[in-house]
DNA sequence: ATGTGTTCCTGTCCGC
DNA sequence: TGCGGACAGGAACACA
């Protein structure tokens, strides 16, 4: 499910909750995520303090004081839940697990943190944190689409040559890590660029214009996710999950929304999964 | 080396 | 209501 905006939405969401904050006790309840979970993860995590609660692409890093990382991927249905948090005080009441809760863990302060997957792509890992960036997981992972090192000159570089579709380019987590298929839906049809065409074959020119278009609709995300972070805090303690309008995506059919164009977004398959796109006015 | 298809798992929705 | 099939926000892996 969740892309970069969803993630770190959850991250925002959670950073009160357990910034600070000592394990006081890992209930694992099913160990086989997407892949075993790591040796004695509940031992490894009880009586840590979490420092630090970042970020890189779809991957949630807890930094721990015992000098590894935990290291949640979602996949795409994992959630996460809080439980005995109220704003600005603790109590101990939470609910009984749920079917696909998988991670419970208890903190010092008495809140609850939950993770459920119902289809068990996420997964969870712990890592020395000096040497988090060799981790199997993270090492080959492109750029933040956010950050500095992701600009014009780099995008153009990493599409001069490829052959790959630019729906497949974007979606390579090797060029620019953290889009998903919605958001590369969402930026090729605001940049004008077919999701078909070859990266190799788009402008240069165009190829720039994706740079500041991939932020925007990052950000624009991320924005609507914090305004929903409160709703959610107060309903059920779920994280991450917000309706966002999209331009594109999910809308085969429906007119394309791009000012004077008139075509119609349609939906076509590439490499297995649903792009959506208008094929008047992206070429 | 690159590019594409398959696979893991469960839940939901839609047509008959 | 039940049943079958398509589909779902990811990404490692096997293969051409």
């Amino acid at each position: 499910m969740p892309e970069l905006p969803e993630v770190e939405t959850v991250r925002r969401g959670l950073l009160d909750v357990l910034e600070g904050q000592r394990i006081a006790r890992a209930d694992i309840r099913r160990p086989d995520l997407r892949w075993p979970l790591p040796e004695r993860m509940g031992a490894r995590l009880t009586g840590a303090r979490v420092t630090v609660l970042r970020r890189r692409s779809k991957y949630l890093l807890a930094d721990l004081d015992s000098g590894e990382t935990l290291i949640i991927h979602l996949g795409m249905s994992g959630r996460i839940l809080i439980s005995g948090a109220q704003v600005g005080q603790f109590h101990h009441d939470h609910p009984a697990p749920e079917k696909h809760d998988h991670v419970v863990l208890d903190l010092e302060s008495g809140a609850r943190i939950t993770f459920n997957d119902a289809r068990r792509f996420g997964a969870m890992d712990l890592a020395p944190t000096a040497a988090l960036e060799d981790h199997w997981l993270l090492q080959s992972l492109g750029p933040e689409p956010l950050g500095n090192e992701f600009d014009e000159e780099y995008l153009v570089a990493a599409f001069e040559g490829r052959r790959t579709p630019a729906k497949a380019a974007l979606l390579d987590q090797r060029i620019v890590a953290g889009l998903g298929n919605i958001y590369v839906c969402e930026a090729l049809h605001r940049a004008g660029i077919s999701p078909r065409r070859q990266a190799r074959r788009i402008a240069a020119p165009r190829v720039r214009r994706l740079v500041p278009v991939i932020r925007e609709v990052l950000g624009e995300a991320i924005e609507a996710g914090g305004s929903s972070l409160r709703d959610y805090r107060q309903a059920d303690g779920e994280l991450g999950y917000f309706q966002h309008t999209f331009r594109a995506y999910g809308r085969e059919g429906g007119p394309c929304p791009t000012p004077g164009c008139g075509g119609t977004i349609a939906r076509i398959v590439q490499s297995g999964r649903s792009t959506f796109y208008c094929p008047r006015c992206q070429r």
